[in-house]
DNA sequence: ACCGGGAATGAGTACGTTAACATTGTGCCT
DNA sequence: AGGCACAATGTTAACGTACTCATTCCCGGT
């Protein structure tokens, strides 16, 4: 049975050599069509491409780059891939790795292989890619005796800072301070803190910028409550706060606590944001609850994405410095701040 | 200046013969130790070893390929990266092909580019892929000419059938009978329904399924309204259904216009469930609104994205024949559907 | 002492591509 | 007409790996 498309049954994958012997050209001459370059006749052209077509040629993309040396391709590490943000950091790479011709080969590190970003960056080292993006979640100790395997130029998506490698991330100090300046514009001093779980480095950098930001103002901190991300989680957080008379402004750090807590605030008999002022962190409930009154502070992910894969692609370059980068986050300001009673 | 870590200073990437080399042997015995094969002395094993190590050998991709004829690795062509549900196929897909040592590589069709199916793999074609996988939001007219790449193993991630690809996706169709079903046993039979904007393909099925469960009970399907997936614009088609007197439930064709169907149905003095009952589907406010109340539908979208991969790997066997798979969805009884008043 | 056998290792080759160089053909200028 | 420039095409080599086969070496059995 033959291929209806075509005269000849092409079997297996087909090698120029092979468009060669039917178009009656030599094999660089059909290389020289597949690419593209001017001298060529064009009747010779036409017979190739035919060639081509009907035998089905796709170049192969292992002796391209046996030859070339370069892949076209960034490496992306990726460790919790549900988490939030990361859709968005994808798309960031994905759309800079495309703008310069590039695919994105990747490998989800779980629980299966070590954590450890020397483990990861050693299973990268052998795949077809020209630079690397690292994203796990890393405590601080594992970066101490890093070293990035050298030749592949490597970016670390974290808030930590690395002497050998270009660190990208959201500014998740930052944004403390934006929402603290923000608070404090409107007279709020004692600003309680709602966290999430022990462990995430990100409310960990929150909680420290709401700390000095408090500190900045001469006001002690009182004791941070702790969620664990989830609506119900912010909601016990904010009833546990609800008889602190003292406050008159909570800073979650997250949306989705921050609605659990105004919630809870309204349950409990106090006004959002008349007695009480809420914030929270990421906008993620813009098209999610209907007339959402959240103030609340926006990260830019795709612009993240997009800046790690611009500064691997930079690092390949023998003159490049590692750096730290941090995108600013935006206020989103909404109704769920007020002036703060005196 | 010499690399610190090493006597020698590798220039650029280090091949198996400069390995060699270095530790006295031939090519060929780097290759087997390389390998983990088992015909080597300990004594040249080790020899090797602290070769590569010296040197900071990692295997070449290209040439490994070449010889093999194998990538270990699965493309994935997206288009609409950050749309809803997205990341959970990419988990699933990672997952997947993780489990099988591949890795996964990504490319995002954007509109730079032309979206059709047969452009999307022949940009896909001259990738380091074994199988591949394609997922774009695809009109039913694009399938009836699409050939897909011999020799390439292909899985459509869409609902749409097609004679020559497998096609996985979430039943879009089985979560409309599901839901139906679960109002009709509790008495509700006219059932309006909020959709999605007109081109999504998933708001098409799902309504058919609406559409055929009245029909198969009788009823008059009143005409549905759309939203654009948001909450408000869901609140504003609670608000103009709220006058319908003869309804008695809503489907809403996902969450977050489920809950502003609820919000402006409230607003407009009718209570829920008691005087109107309303479902919708994703199960997205989970963890995001506190004491969800929403009862609704759940897609398994990491089996989604697992199941294309397995299937896309299958495919490369000869003897492999497309099918068709739709991942059911699992009803998440909540409390916004009560029974139909008499 | 001789031979057989198996383990360790090496030599040669092919995978598909592209760069560099070599060759042929064509037309134009002097 | 002779030669020169340039375009079109062909030839050769090399990229790094792993397979197949050949060789060497050592040991034990007779």
């Amino acid at each position: 049975m033959q291929d209806e498309k075509s005269g000849r049954a092409p079997a297996g994958p087909v090698s120029m050599a092979q468009v060669a012997r039917v178009a009656g050209v030599s094999q660089q001459t059909v290389s020289r069509v597949a690419n593209g370059l001017p001298n060529v006749s064009e009747r010779t052209r036409e017979r190739v491409l035919l060639a081509m077509e009907e035998l089905g040629f796709r170049p192969n993309f292992a002796g391209r780059s046996l030859r070339s040396g370069r892949y076209n391709s960034v490496g992306l590490a990726l460790y919790n891939v549900e988490q939030f943000g990361n859709l968005g950091t994808i798309k960031g790479v994905l759309s800079a790795a495309g703008d310069v011709g590039c695919a994105v080969t990747t490998v989800e590190m779980d629980d299966r292989a070590p954590l450890s970003l020397a483990e990861a960056t050693r299973r990268m080292a052998g795949l077809p890619i020209d630079a690397l993006v690292i994203s796990m979640s890393l405590k601080s100790d594992d970066f101490e005796d890093f070293v990035p395997q050298p030749g592949l130029s490597t970016v670390l998506l974290t808030m930590y800072e690395h002497p050998r490698c270009t660190t990208v991330d959201s500014d998740q100090y930052g944004c403390s301070t934006l929402l603290m300046d923000h608070l404090a514009a409107r007279g709020h001093r004692e600003v309680r803190f709602v966290g999430g779980p022990a462990y995430s480095v990100d409310s960990t950098f929150r909680e420290k910028g709401w700390r000095d930001a408090l500190a900045a103002r001469g006001v002690d901190a009182a004791e941070p409550l702790r969620g664990d991300w989830t609506a119900d989680s912010g909601y016990e957080a904010g009833a546990a706060l609800a008889g602190d008379a003292a406050m008159t402004a909570v800073y979650a750090a997250n949306d989705q606590m921050a609605l659990g807590v105004v919630e809870a605030l309204r349950d409990a008999g106090r006004r959002v944001p008349e007695d009480v002022s809420v914030v929270g962190v990421d906008d993620s409930l813009r098209d999610t609850v209907p007339h959402v009154g959240l103030t609340t502070v926006r990260f830019d992910l795709v612009a993240r994405g997009r800046a790690a894969v611009e500064q691997a692609l930079l690092g390949t370059a023998p003159s490049y410095r590692p750096r730290a980068i941090r995108i600013p986050p935006t206020l989103v300001e909404r109704s769920s701040v007020a002036e703060a009673r005196r």
